[in-house]
DNA sequence: CGTTCGCCAAAGGTAGCACCTTTCAGGGGT
DNA sequence: ACCCCTGAAAGGTGCTACCTTTGGCGAACG
């Protein structure tokens, strides 16, 4: 991302730090301390600063020093501050907001898509959903991962909600953490792939209520496959 | 909010050109002339291009400056980003994003209130539910608003995931937004009161089924009522 | 005991320098 | 006519030094 530019490391280490907990609300750093642990100049203290502050994960008074917000104030959707959670110890409790998140978002984007999808969205659609019940039937579990994020990412684009859009990422992230951790059975639920494709239908169909409905349905049934485990 | 720290208007200045599109996608500043513009330092400047570019409103680069991006790259999903379209050109677009977004994360949320709920919150989700009724009879508007952000806000909250409460400004921008536009009728409709009431009895007495259905019942009406504006 | 006052720590902001990357133009060779 | 090499300039990156402003806190005074 802010590839080898600034050293990206202090702020990645100080989010991870915050957002990790290993800070708390009410800790207090110092531009100073900050400049000497990571031995950068203050110019780059300030900018990482700046960047926390934006953030809402610390405020800076002066006199006082930088202090770290309560959880409440952060801005969790950020995708810095979700990337950060998910590796940091807060995984868990991020992995089940977000799918929260997800299955309030993906069956109304799913009824966008299939009202204001472009014809080549639609076919593009289409095509993932059928793929997945191949890859998902031969148990090629990899691959199969693979295609369910670019059609989860095709379909909350095509919704033509930018907002909805900009959830790609960290849904893809909970698809990816979901199969790392072994949440995922050996072979997708028959009924899994009879909902993906029943969404991709009703979307390429421009059938926006089942489409709704359909993804509804896989929101559902993956709720429940969380709760067991 | 960063309050009359930094030259914060500078920040402002430059985002709101940039997500109102004056500077469109492509787009080249330059430190030089940022810090001539508004007679600002280099630091100023430079923390104000670090900021855009966590927004990822745009992107620096060497020997050429600071380029804008097009918007599918911005993080929408940032409070300030919100902010400043919801006051520049871009209002009406914001609006509708916001609203569908709601239309998708509030029955979520409500559903997860009437599960997670502390008893306190409870109490005042079915305080501020039932007070709205008179409020609305009596056709007191700005009341009827007030106590409406308050309602949503709690509810938001009181789901108990940081992400649906991170959305609690945006949804009270939307609602206010709405009311004064004119969007809203004189007195709101006996149907969306009744929905407020029963979500508020139904979060209340922890049926979350009840919650979720009632709160995609209130939110279908409102996409009417501006659908038909 | 309360109130005021002043100190000073730490952020806010400015100025200017050295450096590194990237681009782009110009020249020479094929 | 085309390509590659080279060199210079533009502009961000990072550093240091320095001054200003603010606000917390303790001491002194009423």
């Amino acid at each position: 991302m802010a590839a080898q530019v600034l050293h990206s490391e202090v702020l990645d280490a100080l989010t991870r730090e915050i957002v990790g907990g290993e800070l708390q609300s009410g800790a207090v750093l110092t531009l100073e301390r900050i400049q000497q642990r990571f031995a950068v100049s203050r110019t780059v203290a300030r900018e990482c600063m700046r960047m926390l502050e934006q953030l809402q994960l610390v405020t800076s008074r002066r006199r006082v020093g930088i202090v770290v917000r309560p959880r409440e104030d952060w801005d969790v959707l950020s995708p810095r501050v979700i990337r950060c959670r998910l590796d940091g110890s807060a995984r868990a409790d991020q992995l089940r907001s977000l799918s929260e998140l997800r299955r309030a978002v993906e069956p109304v984007a799913a009824a966008s898509a299939a009202r204001l999808a472009t014809p080549v969205e639609r076919a593009r659609v289409l095509e993932l959903g059928l793929g997945l019940r191949q890859l998902g039937e031969a148990g090629r579990l990899e691959e199969f991962l693979e295609r369910d994020i670019a059609f989860h990412g095709m379909l909350l684009r095509a919704s033509h909600n930018e907002m909805f859009a900009a959830l790609t990422d960290a849904i893809a992230e909970v698809l990816a953490g979901r199969t790392r951790h072994g949440l995922m059975p050996l072979q997708p639920e028959p009924e899994a792939l009879d909902a993906h494709e029943a969404v991709a239908r009703a979307v390429h169909d421009g059938d926006s209520a089942a489409a709704e409905h359909w993804m509804g349905i896989l929101m559902a049934e993956l709720r429940g496959a969380m709760d067991d485990a």
